[in-house]
DNA sequence: ATTTTGTGAAACCAAATGGTTTCGTATATT
DNA sequence: AATATACGAAACCATTTGGTTTCACAAAAT
């Protein structure tokens, strides 16, 4: 199964995980407390971000701490990017427009 | 079934499909001409895009043009706004240190 | 030394996903 | 009028998904 990152995030649950990770590294354990689902589904959740080298993970003792990769969310900004340039440049236009608008207006 | 912007980019078909009408209307046959599968298949990938609102169409005799409405877009770009301004302040703090490191070295 | 805790992995399951083929129907073409 | 084309929708299917329960094992705590 090759995952990306657009599948990582399709998931509402998965979201959730990289907001919570994205400024703390926390465990399996503490994260399963802010779901409703079982601390194993947050482990195949974590399991499925990993594959898609969305985390960072330090070993204390005998807990995890996962970390988010911050860098690997540019890819999904670098994608939007294209995007992006059209309605920036629609905006221009618009912006073109009222400005016409306004001038001639001016001048009658 | 609900469905939310991050479902319909998580496939790979519906990615390109996003790309293709970002800057011209095309009709289902046109699309499906880009793709290796049925034009039922591309039907049924308008039909979650459309869902999720991020399509306008329009009817032309028995043809129906299909564009992207680009300003839908600009949620996926909301969402990544609280991990851009994590990694664009991280930037900044490299910035500072480099800046002090600089300025150190001057003074010896 | 025994028990508790934190974790990943496997087996299992119902539902969703992405594809196909088949069909009905409206619009163009001949 | 008959045929061809463009489309959506339904029925069907194999695979993937997101969850569960159960298990194995290492590390703390008692």
């Amino acid at each position: 199964m090759k995952r990306d990152i657009f599948q990582a995030i399709a998931d509402p649950t998965r979201r959730a995980i990289l907001v919570l990770i994205a400024t703390q590294a926390l465990t399996p354990n503490a994260l399963a407390d802010q779901f409703d689902i079982t601390r194993q589904a947050v482990s195949k959740h974590i399991k499925i971000l990993n594959e898609c080298e969305l985390l960072e993970q330090e070993k204390v003792g005998r807990e995890i701490y996962y970390e988010l990769k911050i860098d690997k969310m540019k890819e999904v900004d670098q994608w939007l990017e294209q995007f992006r340039k059209i309605w920036e440049n629609r905006f221009d236009q618009l912006d073109d427009l009222l400005t016409t608008l306004k001038s001639e207006n001016n001048e009658s």
